[in-house]
Order: structure tokens, then C-alpha cells, then sequence
DNA sequence: CTTGGTTAGTAAACCGATTTATCATTTAAA
DNA sequence: TTTAAATGATAAATCGGTTTACTAACCAAG
């Protein structure tokens, strides 16, 4: 097992003290007035052995570990998953590393993670936050870390954040399902206080009261576990039977609705016509394919990592927090369209 | 912003040497015969203060870092993704953070990440790992890393691996449609050379050897856009019409596969029987639901964190390497069943 | 009375970098 | 001719822990 090499062994190999390594290894020659002849030396030596900065001790001594924190509820949904990897992506282009984990929406656990994350060193933020970390979050931003949060955000909080326009989104999309004849729509949701949701059925709602229709909502507990998710669905399915619309708040919902609507050998859309929140495989598979509100994952990995990047290069010229929101899309297809 | 409190800190305020402390810390109090009382002491004192060591400083001294490196194909891939969930989820509770990166089955960008993963001394590797990346590994273990891989394994490299039964299962799946009367079955798989997907293949073959049918293999190339990997299908599907069944190689080939099969409009199984490997949402909610190779994922994940664990605990004694070989199940569902 | 073994603990070295303060020379200015 | 500034480089301190080597005090045995 050949040890690896340190700066030490380096400058001992060329004669120059480790100093002056380092100088030259973070680009401060010129600042240091290094001659040019010795920049050279040294680069050349270095590459030639192939010799790379032990990033721990680095890390130890600077405070900044190049590492981003990344919490999502589930890193296993694909719209997280996908998020993930884009964010990936970009952090690694930039020099960044990602630790992930998912929250599980478990606040105990992700004060845990965060715990963990700060211990790590990580530089920045990016989370999907579960509710009641409020207060975890302030004392991460008093102390001068970046925070960005997608997905949703917290109202008490006053950090960068980028989201959906979700009241729009189920406003729309409800909307659609009016237009297209339907009177008695359901909503199916996760009991959350989250923004995100907050605002999915809040859209529902003010389609629905602008078309004096009746709400129908069920809300369903978070869970790992499908059948948690499933059994309810199928029980609240079984007692409305005058149903002709159902849109679903998320992905997961909406697939374990699906499995629920295929068990009970409803007809999509002649029975029970679908909308599901976020687009994936899996809906745009169905048959028939199911229409499906899309978020545009790109953009949103995109416009998180550019501001946490930006808060990461901006040492501490704090501008204010920025809020972004972006545009959804209704990929209407087949299980929303009234069939004569 | 407040500094985080160091083991010098809490040794001024103890009055104590900060040798104590980290021998108590370290739980080398009795080892080191400190007083009952003293340990006591601190104890107290650290958990009041909610004192953490430094992580970084530690690792730099001990050369452990509590990491592990986890390489997928694609962490969006709901294969690789469910994995990476499982994974994660045990190695926090053995005190494991997961650093994690999708290889793309690129050799050249994962040379890269294993170098970024020895600069961030991480204690061990899980890895799907991608042909041409022998010699990296081969010098991992020369280090004396602890490297296990899934999914696959490189045939030239003798380290733990846990795999399923890739041949058994697609003779298996293969087995099962010519059982149904099928004579046309093709199969559909990625162009490599990588150990499960020849022992995929090998499968197919056997299983039509042994009845004197005829083979039809689709090579795809590997690629994150789906059109490049739905273009060769459709056409490959439009030139064999007498074809009536596949066998897809993978779950992103299978999608990619329904989707043709989708947009051509044929009827499955009427047109063509289908047969995935890997099961997931997309294939149980398809109508009509497809037949798939389901991966024991949690045994694979539980498999790969033990194996780890076990030689992270057990410091340099050289075990011999496992290799271990699970079941897989194959979830038989209308699209493979002939009907009369 | 010396030697030797416990007991309970500590000082100092170390991990591998970065950063600060400093030091010979040489050159330019007064 | 003396002083000040510029040049080129380095020694030592530091980050926050862990580990090694050592010590002071006490007691028992020879």
C-alpha cells in the first residue's frame, strides 16, 4: 500500500519549502511573487507525479469542504430522484460534491441530517424541508450557511427558494376538467401544512368555487409504506361512487391511485376520468395515458444550484433572498378528455 | 455567528487535559483508567454544551472518514434509485454517510469520481461499475480499500460482489414464453460486455437453444436520451413483423420498448407478448401488466451494506472475497400469457 | 531504603494542508 | 552613502482532533 504523497514529500523532493507549494497550488504566485521559473518547476513535478491536496486537511484548515448537503423527502421518487441527479450534474461541473439523504418528511430525522451535514463542513443547502424545522433552518442561516430550498419552502423563514407555481397548477388543471364536463372532482393529497400542497388544494378549491361545484378532498398520511397510501384511497373510491373526476396531488399519490383505480376495475377516463401532480413513466404509459401536471425539473435543478452557487461565491455581500417561481405544464392526454 | 466549540474549549473550562477528553470521548476511558468520577464529569459537561467533535479533524488524523462512495449507472433509474435509497438507509444507521454519482457506464468520468472518492478518503465503495475500470479498481484494492460491487462484477478483479441469477432468470422468463407457444421471441438489450448483461443474454440463448428456435437480439447503445434508444427499436420492431414476443434486457429498455410498442400501436400480447427485466410501477400499472424479472432489491441492499460493513469492522484481516448470487422472481402477468 | 508496579492523567507530536509573519537580498530613491 | 522599497522565498503558527510517550504520586515487595 503505497502512502499517498503530501506537500511535504513534494517540497522536500524540489527543495522549496511547502509554502510556497501551496502559493503556487491556489494560484496566488504572482500575488506572491514566485518567479516563473519555480511556478514551472513545481507544476511540472506535480503533474508528473500526479500529486492532488489532501482535501480533508484542506478542508480543515480553510473551513470549506466543497461539499453540498442535499435533503429530499424520498430520494428513491423519480422526481427527486431526477432532481438529484440533475443537481449532481451541475455540482460536480463545479467543483462541488453532493452528500444526499432523504428526510422521509421526518422532522427528528432531518435535524439529525443536518446535524450531520454541519459537522461535515458542507458549504450549502439544498432541501426539500419537512414542517417544523423552522427553527433548525434560522440558526443554519444566522450562522452563514446558504440555504436554498425547492419543492416548497418555509413562510417563517427568509431564505432563497425555488418553486412551481403549484395554485396555478391544480387551478388549471381542475379547470380543465370543468371545461371538459366533469361535476363531481375529488382531490387526493397528503395531510401536510407544506406550501407546495397548501397551494395545490387551495387551486382546487378556487376552481372549483368558481364553478359553484362541490369539493371533495381527501387527505391521505405521508408514508413510506404503500399500503398505508392505498388503503385509503380504495375505501374513499368505495363510498363516493358519484365521483367523475379525480386529481391527485403528487406523483406517488397519483400512482398509488392508479394501482387503486386498476384494482377496483374503474375505466379511465369512462368511470373516473385522472389528473395526477408531476409527470412521469408512469403516466405518460398508462392506458390511457394520464394526464399529468409537469413540472419542469431541468429549470428547477437549474435555478437552484445557479443561486446556491451565486450565495457560495458572494461571500457574505448577503443580497436579499430570492424567490423563484416557475411555470408548470399540463400534459393533457386521453384520461381527462370526456368521452361521448 | 457563533464558533463552534472545540475539544480545547471544553478541556479549558474542565480543567482538564484534551487527551482526557478524547479518551472519554472515544470510549478509552477504562482502558486509559480515568476516574469514574471525571468521566462522569465531562460526560455531563459535553452533552450540556452539545459539543461535536470535528469531523474533518478527526478524519484527518485517523484516516477514517465514516463514508462511503456509492457508484450507480444512474441514480434516476428507479433500479438504481431504490437501491441507493435502501443503501443509504442502513449506512446512516451504522454511522455511514453515502457520497453518491451516477458513472453514465462512462469509464472515463468514473476514473474521475474514484479520484475524487480517494481525495475524500472515503473508508469504503459501492459500485455498479462499468467495463474498463479493472486497472482503477485493481489499485483500490492494492490500497487496501474495501470494495464491493452490485449488479455486476468485473470478472478480471477479485473482490465481493452481489449479483442475481441473471441466466437462470431471463432462461427463466425466455423458458416461459415459448411455454405459452411463442416461436418469434426476440430480445432487446444494451450493446455491452458487461457480466449481467452477457449472462442475460446467454439465458435467452439457452432457452431457445434447447427448443431449436431461432435467436433475434436488438444491441441499443447505451445513452441517456431516450430517443437514442427508441429509434433503433422502432425500427428494429417495424423490420421483424413476424416477431411475437420480446424480452426486454433492463426496466429503461423495457420502458423505452412500451413506448414503441405504444406509438405503433400494437396490442400486447395479442400483437406481441412482452417481458421485462427489472419490475417497477411503470410495468405493474401497464395495461395490460407486464411480466417482469423482479430484483430482490432489499436483499441485494442489505447484502451489499453487510458485506461492507463486515470488512470496514474487520481491519486488514484479509477474508477471502464473496460473491453472492440471489433469486430473482419472475412477476408473470397477462402481457406473457397466450389468449386463445 | 530502593526498586518496581499501579493509578490517573497530561504534554507534545502528528495528520496535511493554509496563512501569517518574517527574512535575506537587491534595487531605487533621497 | 544611507534608507526605503521591492523581490523571492520561507519558518512557524494554525485548524481540531488522536495517539504516543511520559510523569507524578502512591503503595507494596525485596
Amino acid at each position: 500500500m503505497k502512502k499517498k504523497l503530501s506537500i511535504v514529500d513534494i517540497a522536500n523532493q524540489l527543495n522549496v519549502s511547502k509554502t510556497t507549494i501551496s502559493f503556487i497550488l491556489n494560484g496566488r504566485a504572482k500575488e506572491k511573487r514566485i518567479s516563473e521559473e519555480l511556478v514551472e518547476r513545481v507544476m511540472k513535478y506535480v503533474k508528473e507525479v500526479g500529486y492532488k491536496p489532501n482535501s480533508l486537511a484542506k478542508s480543515l484548515r480553510t473551513g470549506k469542504s466543497n461539499t453540498i448537503g442535499l435533503m429530499v423527502e424520498d430520494i428513491s421518487n423519480p422526481f427527486f430522484a431526477s432532481i438529484a441527479r440533475l443537481i449532481e450534474d451541475r455540482a460536480y461541473k463545479n467543483g462541488y460534491k453532493i452528500i444526499y439523504c432523504s428526510t422521509d418528511n421526518d422532522t427528528h430525522k432531518t435535524q439529525e441530517l443536518i446535524t450531520m451535514f454541519r459537522d461535515r463542513h458542507v458549504d450549502g443547502y439544498i432541501m426539500a424541508p419537512p414542517e417544523g424545522i423552522e427553527e433548525d433552518i434560522i440558526a443554519l442561516l444566522k450562522d452563514g450557511m446558504p440555504v436554498v430550498m425547492f419543492d416548497r419552502h418555509l413562510p417563517m423563514v427568509n431564505t432563497d427558494y425555488v418553486e412551481i407555481d403549484n395554485l396555478f397548477s391544480t387551478y388549471n388543471a381542475t379547470r380543465h376538467l370543468i371545461d371538459q364536463g366533469y361535476k363531481n372532482i375529488a382531490f387526493v393529497t397528503f395531510a401536510s401544512e407544506q406550501t407546495q400542497m397548501k397551494s395545490r388544494v387551495q387551486g382546487y378549491k378556487d376552481a372549483l368555487g368558481a364553478s359553484n361545484l362541490k369539493q371533495n378532498i381527501l387527505e391521505v398520511v405521508f408514508n413510506q409504506n404503500e399500503d398505508l397510501i392505498i388503503e385509503p384511497i380504495t375505501d374513499f373510491l368505495t363510498k363516493n361512487k358519484k365521483l367523475d373526476a379525480v386529481l391527485f396531488g403528487t406523483n406517488h399519490i397519483g400512482t398509488c391511485g392508479l394501482k387503486v383505480i386498476s384494482a377496483m376495475e374503474l375505466s379511465i377516463p369512462k368511470d373516473l376520468a385522472v389528473i395526477s401532480f408531476d409527470d412521469y413513466d408512469v403516466f405518460k404509459l398508462h392506458s390511457p395515458p394520464v394526464t399529468a401536471i409537469a413540472q419542469p425539473v431541468e429549470e428547477i435543478a437549474d435555478n437552484v444550484i445557479t443561486v446556491l452557487l451565486n450565495k457560495l461565491n458572494a461571500r457574505m455581500e448577503a443580497q436579499r433572498p430570492q424567490s423563484i417561481t416557475l411555470k408548470t405544464d399540463l400534459k393533457i392526454r386521453k384520461s381527462s378528455l370526456k368521452i361521448k
